[in-house]
DNA sequence: TGCCATTTCCCACAATGTGGGAAGTTCCTG
DNA sequence: CAGGAACTTCCCACATTGTGGGAAATGGCA
């Protein structure tokens, strides 16, 4: 359909705003514009508190009424709304299903899942919660916690869900700290025969694990293995993109 | 200076939606406007990922470039930033200087002042960090700490600064303990003479308390015996307020 | 003080956004 | 399964609205 002129430009405007703040005159540098086109938009997004002027006085930053906007939607559903274009990226690139999840509990629970075209695939688990040690998206969020949360999860029955769950603790323990020097973990056949899985975690501008981004697919076919570690690291470098996008500086 | 109309209109439809979502035709009588230019300029909005649908399918939700966005100025300046308009609407109503406070560590560290009219007033204190439990804006951020944060704060040699500074851990947390009753507190020449102040907790989206909203102003005239009340409520219900536009529920 | 960079203001022009209405779609309900 | 209500999408003539060139004003710096 077609789009508005004036709001494409005040939210190209918005977005360098938010990149780094500056003037009118530059503004209009960057995007091209007249400064009497850029100062008219400005000005009107000042008036709604979109914009507001740097305490020097000279250019703008993101206002207010961005950031009451933003807080409207529950952290859960901005995780999701952030990373879904991301999910579809990613989908493409490593041509099967992959999906976000967030610690609840001791559980994580994915909340939304992206399929590929392949007609043999893994069934959509949003919905579903899991123990974290079962499954990837589990570990890097449990490798993200304090140490005392970590002892408090292992010290408790593990489930083991397949003959290839891990569930001694100092092997977990091992598994956490290759986690957090890799910042991405493969797992297979651990939760389920026949599913191989790889998932990276996902932080908030807290700094702190927001949830899991992961990809998963059949045993026979995933991971090739000429492909594993690009795989590998096309899910940790879209995590980290998400991250960005979700405040996380660093 | 003169404002763009279609921009205007855009804000008020993310306005709309941020408050709770809805489809064309209902935006379309909430805001007065015809449908079609409702259906147009959402189209335009979730083109730039402003608004996206809900997975209903009917209705728009605010989208993950407004979160983005958000994200992009650091959690301080947002606090400043959704805060900035009530300070100023604050003063109006009590007619004395008010401000804005973040925890750093045992200090509350003062960010923002807007003071009022009045010749005699109290200094800025913006930049300026206080022992906690000097300040009314101190004492309703450790009030909402985790017990074990609290004391360890009172298991520390705590500064007296005036006459009337209370110093003792027992009275201290008797005070917390009115706090989380009242939700805002008076303190009187405790951390200065000729000060008198009073404070309300600021929540963020997360529930934890991302810092403190105060008005001061001099003892012999603040605050006056008949608005004694009037005053704290009015400080109280300005924090909750601008909690809310920070995503604090409930 | 004078220069350069930036912002604000003004105004004629027409490109752009506007809104009525019709057509298409979806979802109930009898 | 037909009929209808409610919503969304599409189309188009109109003129309101946004546009951008340029001049005036402001501010910072040497």
């Amino acid at each position: 359909m077609q789009s508005v002129q004036s709001i494409d430009r005040a939210f190209q405007l918005l977005g360098e705003v938010a990149d780094n703040p500056a003037g009118i005159s530059e503004l209009s540098r960057r995007l091209d514009l007249p400064t009497s086109t850029v100062a008219r938009l400005l000005s009107t997004l000042e008036g709604l508190g979109a914009v507001e002027r740097l305490d020097s006085g000279t250019g703008y930053r993101i206002g207010p009424s961005v950031v009451t906007m933003a807080a409207s939607i529950d952290p859960t559903q901005s995780l999701l709304a952030v990373a879904q274009p991301y999910l579809v990226e990613l989908v493409e690139m490593v041509a099967e299903a992959v999906g976000v999840s967030i610690p609840a509990g001791y559980d994580v629970h994915y909340i939304s899942q992206v399929d590929c075209a392949n007609p043999v695939q893994v069934r959509d688990w949003t919905g579903v919660s899991l123990p974290m040690h079962v499954v990837p998206s589990g570990m890097v969020v449990l490798a993200y916690w304090p140490d005392e949360a970590v002892d408090r999860y292992l010290d408790r029955k593990l489930d083991r869900y397949t003959a290839r769950s891990v569930i001694r603790p100092a092997l977990i323990r091992e598994r956490l700290q290759q986690v957090r020097d890799d910042g991405v973990v493969w797992m297979e056949e651990e939760f389920s025969e026949g599913i191989n899985s790889v998932a990276a975690p996902l932080f908030n501008a807290a700094g702190v694990v927001a949830g899991a981004l992961h990809s998963h697919g059949p045993s026979y076919r995933f991971p090739d293995d000429t492909l594993r570690d690009i795989v590998a690291e096309q899910v940790r470098s879209s995590a980290a993109t998400i991250s960005v996008a979700l405040g996380h500086t660093g």
